[in-house]
DNA sequence: AGGAACGTTGACAGCGCTACCAGCACCGAC
DNA sequence: GTCGGTGCTGGTAGCGCTGTCAACGTTCCT
């Protein structure tokens, strides 16, 4: 019932203007600035739009005001656990804002990325959230010639388009790396899938930790382009034992591949962390319910994106925050995955107090 | 840099028009319905604009059509990995459209879905995309007097609004449960969180199929209204297991809850399947990865969004579907966490090639 | 007292597109 | 030959709102 369309109906400023006694434009005001208007006008105002149910015509004022009030938001996938958080943050903030958000999925591809840049930026977005540093020099050069604030998120890196909030994947690797090494970890592998910009700068901040400590070794790296997965973990985590059987430690890109590791260790029953430690990458909420619970890099995802949106919205409205790039840092989170390495291990034994706490770190920040 | 607001300085139809050499409304014609023009005057726009590099203005075309081109959805949680899939699905269906999708986050909150409903419907969308069945008489009013397609989505009901996609989770849940007494269980646990209309369908599939066999204990149910994770999976177990310690089995009302039972029996040193079966809801991907494998119900998410989106896509074309109701069905997968009881258990054994099979169900249709 | 400055208001003219209807050429049918 | 149909095209008139600028009354200054 009642499917088809039918003629407007609705009820205008105008008609609002007329109800309170003032012109079209003063009722426009009204929505816009009503600190513009004097007092009595401004109830006026106010009452014969409550009165009428007057409800703006966005697509007129767009089409008037030559600027819309849409963020476009593009991010790489939208199964990924991690954007999930980083979206929630963003609708979250943007909510009672007029803004509204417009969300595109890159699918991990920049050139389809650049294909909904261009999208995107014909329609005149009041703002832009793009994910990662990353992008086309042909995205990059709309991006600096857009003239609405822009904000690249999950990550910091030089030349900003704008602004940016993130953190640095590099040096959250390294934090994990060194936490393993204080644990007594030598041999410690890498599992990464996808690799992403992200995930890759990962890997190079394990790589650089390894070198440093002079325990690179080329085989402690399993990586694929195939998407991540939890089944994924283990099958990686397989083919790393059968290069390296004599590995201490496995420093996974994200936790969905550790918990992939942590039920193959269970298959193979391998001790966690007696007899092989387990870091993870992003601290999702199963990660300190898991047996034993597992060590994480927390990254802030939420703020992220919530951060990112308000700041965005700030911008918009010409109050541009003074800290343009943000970095939310990360924080490795202790677990039992990871306890000290130890000749007489027992299991549950960890440290008593250690897991779950949360510990400053080298490079790390908050 | 270029972060200024710049006058418009686009491209508009009149110049393609004019390039091409035909009026502005044959122009517009060109980008609704080629094919009412002559094939010359086709080529000719459609080259013009290629040369301009034209892009039409959406917000002109919707204040003069009186429509926009915009799908409303709204969904309960952006968090719930369900909802992602069911997202992804419809983001898929819609690209290459021209309609964009404007989401929405009810948080489980129905008036707050009244408020948004009101929000969406203020602003003419070509469609819409609720979730569930249960909306506030308000709503519902507004839905049925909303001049465009509709498809309600997650779960299937009497009376739709319109159209709508999903599957019985009370079939579901009974399908779940008799597969249980099929394998020899009879002291049956319900672990259900959030409680949200369909978890609350999914209870009263799980309290039938008891009352049935004459094995219902209110007992045996524990709920709470808090949102779902893995650790509260643990916890709302060790409450069940408080009060009935001696239960053969239990059912999760999702998979994450699933898991966290699964980590607290092993915390707790209780075989899965041997003391206690396991079975969860929604067969995320991590299910078949886990230790025991864990037994779920297979839902259609990915499929209901892409089918509801491109269903309500024909609709506001114009090519209403035959079939307006569309039940996307379930699977009970069966896995190693529900494998037939026995005296005798021996972990590891359960019933060789049993797992991961896939079985027709007595009530499920595909 | 004269004038500048300010706060407030309104008239006017579009924004870029499409709905509506009219017009034209051409065809076949009566 | 007149009529009505069909296929294509164009003119006109807005859609509902806001940018711009002018005008008004009031206050404050010199």
């Amino acid at each position: 019932m009642g499917r088809k369309r039918t003629k407007s109906g609705k009820i205008r400023l105008a008609e609002v203007a007329e109800l309170a006694g003032v012109s079209p434009i003063t009722a426009s005001r009204f929505f816009r600035n009503p600190e513009a208007l004097s007092v009595a006008k401004r109830t006026r105002v106010e009452s014969a739009a409550r009165e009428l149910g007057y409800v703006p015509n966005l697509a007129a004022r767009a089409l008037a005001s030559h600027r819309t009030e849409v963020i476009g938001v593009l991010i790489p996938s939208l199964t990924n656990n991690v954007f999930s958080d980083v979206l929630r943050g963003i609708y979250d903030a943007s909510e009672g804002s007029r803004y509204s958000i417009q969300l595109s999925n890159t699918r991990y591809s920049i050139l389809q990325e650049e294909k909904l840049l261009r999208l995107f930026l014909a329609q005149k977005p009041a703002g832009l959230i793009v994910t990662g540093i990353d992008q086309t020099a042909e995205s990059r050069a709309m991006l600096e010639a857009a003239d609405c604030p822009i904000v690249q998120i999950m990550e910091i890196g030089p030349n900003p388009v704008d602004m940016m909030i993130g953190f640095s994947h590099y040096d959250a690797a390294r934090a994990a790396i060194a936490h393993l090494f204080a644990q007594g970890h030598r041999k410690i592998g890498f599992v990464g899938a996808r690799m992403d910009p992200r995930v890759q700068r990962r890997l190079d901040g394990y790589v650089s930790a390894m070198k440093e400590a002079g325990l690179f070794d080329q085989r402690l790296v399993v990586t694929t382009a195939t998407p991540t997965s939890v089944t994924l973990g283990g099958t990686l985590f397989t083919d790393l034992l059968g290069r390296e059987p004599g590995i201490d430690a496995v420093f996974c890109a994200n936790d969905d591949l550790a918990l992939g590791v942590l039920f193959e260790c269970r298959r193979r029953e391998i001790a966690i962390p007696e007899q092989i430690a387990l870091v993870g990458f992003n601290d999702l909420e199963f990660m300190a319910a898991a047996v034993p619970t597992l060590t994480s890099v927390r990254t802030n995802r939420y703020e992220m994106g919530s951060t990112a949106a308000t700041m965005l919205i700030e911008a918009i409205d010409g109050r541009r925050p003074e800290r343009t790039v943000l970095d939310l840092g990360f924080r490795v989170i202790e677990r039992q995955s990871s306890a000290a390495r130890r000749s007489d291990s027992k299991p549950g034994l960890t440290g008593a107090g250690a897991a779950n706490k949360m510990i400053a770190l080298p490079t790390g920040h908050d």
